[in-house]
DNA sequence: GAAATAGTGTCTATAAGACAGTATTTT
DNA sequence: AAAATACTGTCTTATAGACACTATTTC
């Protein structure tokens, strides 16, 4: 910075963040009631300021306003894309760091002024979140092309059938049951939980898996899709 | 913005860019010496602050940056990835959005205080400059094994021999010629210059191609890689 | 045992790679 | 003609998908 760069007027940073979860096998977005302008009492994306004082970098301050605003911890969390510009905010020229987590139904506790909505009805949003949240939908059905990410949307323990079902949810179409298999199998993703079985019916019950510990953080990377 | 959260300490944000070029069939990085502190006289990104009353977005200040301070117009560009925290800067909390470009050798004419480095012999780098250039390493490689991003860094024409050295450079590995071809062709991303051919020695000549109009800005996809 | 879903074996179809051939240029 | 690189035809191998079969549960 140089005296003459200096004066340069500051812009606003905040972080927004698209909570995804699985409903009914369909995807929903997370959007939380604004307590204040602007759009006081709208809902939107959870959302906030850096608070540079506490806030270890931006994926920290996401975490922060996901704790704080949405009663959600330990869910998988990756940046999406910055966004920018004068008018997607009215107070101004602004810039939001958008994130994208993953979570499951058990990790998204009821709260007041929470609410999740299907991505297929998602109705006007506020500022640019709309186009945040296509950005994120775009990002979470590529990658579940080739990678492990829908496991963040199960719980802690599933079976196979179930997983197929959250990438078709997310996906949009059927898979092959004998590929997707191989494919599970190919990145060494899961471990069966010794013994649990899930039976869910009249039925033969299924083996429940778990996801092995190096890719709870990460994720595993199919050569050629599933 | 309540209240309580206006006076929030504001972050400083700025664009890094990211110049990818190729020379001697190896990846470079565009480095240019800084003029002010911090880091005054040494080889860094090029970079600057968002300027809000000319700059429609983040990616604006980005195409400003690359014209004013490497004399680029027209270049493949995209966003990366933000970077962001207390320490990155000595000056302070700060936020870099990092874009990524591709040029080709001839859009990057010689230019006083612009120099590429090979990024397999890349120095410090003052900020977290690293980390930016290690992030675009990986971008451009991971996307050049299914997508046309190549392309960028070569001229208005080249032959397919050309381009699949372009591949292999970026890639690191060499590449099946029949299968090179296939996937170019099933594309649709090159149309041949009529009659134009490029004879460098003592051999067949090669036929020049161009890239198709609708793949100038955006990227093809090849379904299953290379 | 009928119904329902879980899980597997195996054949077929498609895509990628290897290899060797032909083509066209300069010297 | 020899050398060099461009380009192509075709066989082999690897991967994905279709289909049918067995397995295990409840009623």
């Amino acid at each position: 910075m140089n005296q003459t760069e200096a004066p340069y007027p500051q812009v606003l940073v905040s972080v927004d963040t698209v909570v995804l979860t699985l409903q009914d096998d369909a995807l929903h977005v997370v959007l939380v009631r604004r307590s204040q302008p602007p759009f006081e009492g709208v809902w939107a994306l959870p959302g906030g300021y850096i608070h540079a004082q506490e806030d270890a970098d931006a994926q920290d301050s996401a975490v922060r306003v996901l704790r704080d605003k949405v009663r959600i911890a330990g869910a998988y969390l990756e940046q999406l894309a910055t966004f920018s510009g004068p008018a997607r905010d009215p107070r101004g020229w602004s810039v939001a760091i958008a994130y994208c987590a993953l979570v499951s139904s058990a990790q998204l506790p009821p709260h007041d002024g929470v609410k999740r909505v299907p991505v297929a009805a998602l109705g006007q949003l506020p500022f640019d979140h709309h186009a945040i949240v296509a950005a994120a939908l775009a990002r979470v059905r590529n990658k579940s092309q080739y990678s492990s990410l829908p496991v963040h949307l199960c719980g802690e323990t599933f079976t196979l059938p179930q997983l197929q079902l959250v990438y078709e949810s997310i996906l949009g179409e059927p898979l092959n049951k004998v590929s997707f298999r191989r494919k599970m199998d190919e990145m060494q993703l899961l471990e069966a939980v010794p013994g649990a079985m899930r039976s869910g019916g009249a039925h033969r019950p299924a083996q429940l898996y778990r996801v092995r510990a190096p890719f709870q953080q990460a994720l595993a990377l199919s050569v050629r899709g599933l």
